[in-house]
DNA sequence: CGACTAGAGTACCGAACGGTACGGTACGGC
DNA sequence: GCCGTACCGTACCGTTCGGTACTCTAGTCG
C-alpha cells in the first residue's frame, strides 16, 4: 500500500507543490523544521490532507525523496561513434554533475535526512535514497564506461570495482564533510577542476595508450 | 564555560562510564534511543547528575564525542629508516585501520548523530566531529605520506590534494553507504584487500619509479 | 557523633509534535 | 436545489522528552 505510494511518482501537481514546500522547508531547519503543522501552515494545506495523501509521517519523506529524485536528470549518454577526445569530456562531465548533485542544497538535507533515520526502522528512507538517486548516477556511469571500455579507451576487469574507485577519485572525502556541515568545504567553482583532476588521474589507472587526447 | 568542558577529557572514571554507557544507547537506538531518563536508568546515574555534568544534551553529545575520539588510537608512525617495502606497508596498514574505524559502530552513530545536528545549530557537533577525529586521522597520514616524499618513495606537489586523493581511493563511497545503512556494504573481511588494493593504485599515481617493493 | 556533600531516585512541568476529529466552504454532477 | 467530494483551518488529544526541584541515602571530614 505504501509501495504504490512510493512507487508511484505521479503526485497532484498540487501535492507536488506541497512536497517541494516541504523540501524547502527541510533545507532551511533541518529535520525538526519539517513538522506537519508547520507544512500545512507553509504550504496553506491542511494537516489532514497531508496525512491523507502520504499516509504519516514517513510516507511524506519517502515522498519527498521519490520527488526529489524524480528531477534530477538522467544525463542522455550517447555513446555512439565516441572518439578519445569525447569520451574524456563525457567522463568530465560526469564528474561535474556528481559534483554538482552531491553539493546541491535539496541533496544535502534528504541526505542527512536519510542518515538521521538509518539507525532506526531498519533504514527504510536511507534504502530509498540509494536506489532512487544513486542507482541512476550509477547506471550512467556504468554505461559510460562499458562504452569506453568496449571502444578500447579504458581497460579494467571489474565494473563495479572501477566504477567505485572512479568515485572516489571524483568525491573523495567531500560529501562526508560537506554533510557534516564543514565550513568553507563547498567550492561549485573548484568543480570543474576537480573533475579534470579526477579524469587524469582515472585515465593513469585504467586508460589504455593509446594516445586518444 | 562548554569550551572547558569540551577540550578537557579528564573525565571523572564515572562519568566515562556514563558516556560509555551513553554510546552504547546510541548505538542501539539512533538518536531517539538516548535520552537523559534513559540514559540515567541505564547508567544507574540521576538526570540531575548528568545535568550537572555535562550542562544540557548537546553539551553531553559533545562529551560523548570527545570520550570517543580520545579512545582511537592516533598510531605511531615511526618514520625512521623506513624502506619501499616498509612505507607501503605502513600505508595499507593506515588505510586498513581507517576503514575499520569508519566502519565501527559507535563511528557510524556519532557520525549519523552529528550529521543529523548539521543543518541547525551551525552544526556544532559536525565541527567538533571533524576537529576531534578526522584531524587527527588526517594528521598521522600527512606525516606518514611527507616521510615518504622525503625518501623518494613518492613524488607530489600539494601535500592535502594527495592525502584527499589517497582517501578517496581507500574510502570510495563506503562510508556514505555505511551511513545510510545499506545493507550488505560493511564487509570487514574485505578490508584487508581493498586496502591493498587501493595503496597499489596509490604508488601508480603518485610513486616514483624507485623499484621500492 | 554531627555537619556537609555528592549523588540516586522520583515526581513534576512545559513545550513540541504526531496524529485525529470536526466544522466550514467551494465545486462538480444529478 | 441537493448531494458527495475534496480540502482548508483549527481545535484537540496523548505522548515524549528536555530540564528542574525535592527528598533520601551514603560516605567523608572535623
Amino acid at each position: 500500500m505504501d509501495q504504490a505510494v512510493i512507487a508511484d511518482e505521479q503526485f497532484t501537481p498540487r501535492q507536488q507543490a506541497v512536497l517541494d514546500c516541504a523540501l524547502q522547508l527541510l533545507v532551511g531547519g533541518g529535520e525538526k523544521g519539517l513538522t506537519t503543522a508547520g507544512l500545512a501552515r507553509a504550504a496553506n494545506c491542511s494537516k489532514e490532507s497531508i496525512y491523507k495523501w502520504f499516509g504519516d509521517r514517513d510516507g511524506l519523506l519517502a515522498a519527498m525523496i521519490a520527488h526529489q529524485a524524480s528531477k534530477v536528470r538522467a544525463g542522455a549518454d550517447n555513446a555512439h561513434a565516441m572518439d578519445g577526445g569525447q569520451f574524456r569530456s563525457y567522463l568530465t562531465d560526469f564528474a561535474h554533475d556528481l559534483l554538482d548533485v552531491l553539493a546541491g542544497d535539496v541533496s544535502l538535507a534528504l541526505n542527512r535526512l536519510a542518515i538521521g533515520q538509518a539507525s532506526r526502522s531498519e533504514s527504510r528512507l536511507g534504502r530509498l535514497m540509494v536506489e532512487r538517486g544513486r542507482r541512476r548516477i550509477e547506471a550512467r556511469a556504468m554505461a559510460l564506461l562499458e562504452a569506453g571500455k568496449r571502444r578500447g579507451h579504458i581497460r579494467y576487469q571489474d565494473r563495479e570495482a572501477v566504477y567505485h574507485t572512479f568515485y572516489g577519485l571524483i568525491v573523495r572525502d567531500l560529501h562526508v564533510r560537506m554533510l557534516l556541515g564543514e565550513a568553507g568545504v563547498r567550492r561549485p567553482e573548484q568543480f570543474a577542476e576537480m573533475a579534470e583532476e579526477a579524469v587524469a588521474q582515472f585515465f593513469v589507472l585504467f586508460g589504455t595508450d593509446t594516445p586518444a587526447d
